[in-house]
DNA sequence: CGTTTAATTAACGGATTCGTTAATTAACGT
DNA sequence: ACGTTAATTAACGAATCCGTTAATTAAACG
């Protein structure tokens, strides 16, 4: 099992980012795919995958020459859960804002 | 607006993880409090702190000498959102591997 | 006004991150 | 076995991160 500050910190670039919400939309793609739409060099990619890996969100398969890289919702769900857990927190200081807010637009 | 990769930033160091979820647990704390259980400086903290507000995680107030910080359940939220934005892809697949080894359990 | 308490900013060193180009590994087709 | 395609690892430099100690700011109090 990996941290969720290794989780967190695997999404705090940019470029890791946008490959996992392209793999959530897309689904499973090659690395040179994921490449093609970036600006950066396959070798940066590869290490950007590399840490996603590691880090336990995306799993990567061989089919071919080619490696098909995937999310693994774990690493989604782990974060979904985080949220959760402090929901009691968040949840009810967010409430009091909107009625906070819902009351100063009748005015 | 802060970007979504700076609030995860944020939350990559170990340090500043758990200062957010002690600040979530206890309330509003004075900067000092925050050093004295943690094993690092009274600098090293500030700029943590300093980190976290930047990304939108806390806010700080004065009190006499002391510097209040709390946590803004808005930077919370923003996850929370970020994860039910995309729970029609992690929810399915983890429906789909709780069936399976539900299924493997009845072996 | 000078002192104490609380916290921050300044300055510096070591480790890590992120990009590049060059070299290497891996699988496939002929 | 050889060449092609796909991707990774190696090696290096610039920038950022995180810790430290020393110096500075800010508020409160006699």
């Amino acid at each position: 099992m990996t941290n969720l500050t290794d989780t967190f910190a695997a999404l705090s670039d940019p470029t890791r980012l946008a490959v996992v919400e392209r793999l959530m939309a897309e689904g499973e793609l090659p690395a040179g795919r994921l490449v093609k739409q970036s600006d950066i060099s396959a070798p940066a990619m590869s290490r950007h995958l590399k840490v996603l890996r590691q880090a336990g969100l995306v799993e990567q398969r061989t089919q071919g020459t080619s490696r098909l890289y995937s999310v693994r919702p774990e690493a989604l769900k782990s974060i979904s859960d985080w949220t959760l857990d402090h929901r009691a927190f968040w949840q009810a200081s967010m409430d009091r804002l909107a009625t906070h807010l819902a009351l100063q637009d009748e005015d």
